[in-house]
RNA sequence: GCGGGUGUAGCUCAAUUGGUAGAGCGCGACCUUGCCAAGGUCGAGGUUGUGGGUUCGAGACCCAUCACUCGCUCCA
């Protein structure tokens, strides 16, 4: 039903209705951020209550919390967003590209300069060789390196390959020959695409800073959160004793961060400050399930999903969570064929990360990301240990009596298979007997399966998908478009509009203003008396109301109202009983 | 941050070679109106993104700046 449409007439539809003006506009606008108007806060909050009903107040194994956005600057440390947020870019000044100082050599050997480099040092450097690739091929892949260019840089090159050939052997140091052969000062380093010149490398901190106190010191400074997941982490003992949940249990937080993006893109897609509906669930170690269970359930025995079991392990519990948010998805309105599931491939996965999806919608520029499900082992609370000193452990009971269930010698045996299992994924010995021992006591660092997605983003997905244009055609053969918002009647911000069908008689306008009163008090209602009844009935289509009301002369008669579907254009007649029932049902 | 394109009313767009800014839709008021963008009358809205400069005169030309957009980067 969705017809393809382009970004800019979404934007255009909702700056013109309301949805989303961009920040600061009477000031020029600012890059990357965006204001929710007086509809789009209404959707925006019904996205974020929708999230927040079914994933903590439906559930009794997750709990809410509500962090700060400047927390404490150790915990970026800890996470590792201190370092992995601040990575130093270079600028080719030839071809201008733009990349990650510390990835220079890792492009330069995957792309086909670094290969044919790698293809001149075979058996040792000869400078013959080195020359003829740069009068040859190397014209066509490196045109930028000073030896490629410049035949006086070829021939001082030449020489130094001939004076010392093993200084040259590796594929790096003879390409940083081929851009210094005349000895520039500073050395240059060339451009792993073109052998251009780089420029220094300047550092890229995605994170805000600020300054916590009155004083302007280095000292003092501190973070905008880059994401809400750490504070769930930093307060994980306090909400689980609060909370008396026992693993398998998840805590969920909503709210704003801040990412001092490089290049905001694709109107609200990638913005600067955006907001986040995050869960961290906890769940036991796979060796814990198995002490308790006897075994694992793994992906290999077909679990069924609906309910979660104790013998689960990581893997069924990552899919359990995929299942859910695409379920959650579908509900908001989102068609199943609409997204898609992308399981990240062992190379691209960060290397805590046990396993990754991403659930991508297909929007109008292009099949991008929704929001992620990631397998992230222990590895934050272990973080998180480390750093602070805090024990992250939990006490797990039914473990702690399984085990102690054990004689030494089936201890023993668990151990060395637990040791062998780690060795396989290059763990060592040690770290797994002492993870163990820890099991035996019943304390062990809870995994994690984090589902997190983006606000914004889910909108502007529901935004791209709600939007049609519908030629109509009257009984005149007249042609006209209708512009709809096919929302969900949950999403749609407003539920409900009310129309006296005409103004000028006080009894069908008073009766109408009635009714309104008894809608407004159940749901996101809107009154509407202006124009002609078919204006006011397209005004609401375009900003995907999903009933109006009509409120005529007949009312006074007998009480009904004409209720209107937006997707159908039919009009039905109902008491007053009978449709606040039908609403309520349609909203729950 | 770098390079290419763009910026005129709430929206979509006009405005000869530089000559003093306009249309449609929308919006507001009133009248009319017995159900799908109806009709009538009246009305509000722009220092042409912003700031400089060239010129007798700039929406148009030059410079700067801000933003949008496409690439490099990124992933809620």
């Amino acid at each position: 039903m969705p017809t393809t449409n382009s970004l800019d007439v979404i934007s255009s539809l909702c700056k013109r209705r309301g949805f989303i003006f961009h920040s600061s506009e009477i000031y020029g606008g600012i890059n990357g951020f965006w204001d929710y108007g007086p509809l789009g806060c209404e959707m925006k909050r019904n996205i974020k209550e929708d999230w927040w009903k079914t994933t903590v107040r439906n559930r009794e194994d997750v709990a809410g919390l509500d962090a700060t956005i400047i927390m404490h600057p150790a915990i970026w440390k800890a996470s590792g967003h201190l370092d992995t947020f601040s990575d130093p870019m270079s600028t080719c000044k030839s071809c201008k590209k733009l990349m990650r100082a510390d990835q220079v050599w890792d492009i330069l050997a995957d792309g086909e300069i670094g290969q044919g480099l790698a293809a001149l040092i075979v058996g040792g450097v000869d400078a013959g060789k080195v020359a003829g690739w740069c009068k040859g091929k190397a014209k066509g892949l490196a045109p930028n390196l000073a030896a490629v260019r410049d035949a006086d840089a070829l021939t001082a090159a030449f020489e130094k390959i001939k004076a010392d050939p093993a200084a040259y052997a590796d594929a790096q140091a003879l390409y940083v020959l081929l851009a210094n052969a005349k000895g520039s000062q500073p050395a240059v380093t060339p451009c792993p695409y073109c052998g251009g010149e780089l420029t220094e490398p300047r550092p890229f901190n995605l994170m805000f800073k600020t300054v916590v106190g009155p004083v302007d010191d280095p000292a003092n400074v501190a973070y905008l959160r880059p994401e809400t997941a750490q504070a769930i982490f930093a307060q994980f003992q306090n909400v689980q004793v609060t909370s008396r949940q026992q693993v398998p249990f998840g805590i969920a937080q909503m709210g704003k961060s801040f990412r001092n993006e490089v290049t905001p893109r694709n109107y609200t897609f990638r913005s600067r400050e955006f907001e986040q509906m995050e869960l961290e669930f906890f769940i036991r170690p796979d060796e814990a399930v198995e002490l308790i269970c006897g075994t694992v359930t793994t992906m290999a025995d077909s679990p069924d999903l609906s309910v979660p079991q104790a013998s689960w392990g990581w893997e069924v519990w990552h899919k359990y969570w995929v299942e859910q948010r695409k379920a959650w998805i579908q509900a908001c309105g989102l068609p199943k064929d609409s997204f898609v599931e992308y399981w990240q491939k062992p190379e691209e996965l960060a290397h805590y990360a046990r396993a990754c999806v991403d659930i991508e919608y297909s929007f109008p520029f292009g099949v991008q990301e929704l929001e992620g499900i990631a397998a992230r082992s222990d590895f934050d609370l272990t973080q998180h240990q480390k750093h602070s000193g805090k024990s992250m452990e939990v006490f797990d009971e039914p473990l702690k009596l399984a085990a102690a269930k054990l004689d030494e010698a089936a201890k023993a045996a668990f151990t060395a298979k637990v040791s062998a299992e780690w060795a396989t994924r290059g763990k060592d010995a040690e770290a797994a007997r002492a993870f163990v021992a820890k099991l035996f006591e019943g304390k062990y660092v809870p995994h994690v399966i984090e589902p997190s997605a983006g606000v914004d983003r889910m909108m502007l997905a529901l935004l791209c998908n709600a939007y049609e244009e519908q030629k109509l055609t009257d009984e005149k053969g007249k042609e006209d478009v209708r512009v709809v918002m096919h929302f969900s009647p949950r999403i749609a911000p407003v539920k409900v509009a009310v129309f006296p069908l005409v103004k000028n008689k006080p009894e069908v306008y008073n009766k109408a203003r009635e009714i309104f009163g008894h809608l407004r008090r159940r749901c996101a209602a809107f009154w509407d008396e202006g124009g002609a009844i078919g204006r006011r009935y397209r005004r609401q289509d375009e900003i995907g109301t999903p009933w109006c009301v009509t409120i005529d002369f007949q009312t006074l008669d007998d009480g009904t109202v004409t209720l209107r579907d937006r997707d159908t254009m039919q009009q039905e007649r109902l008491t007053l009983d009978q449709l606040k029932a039908k609403l309520e049902e349609a909203l729950l």
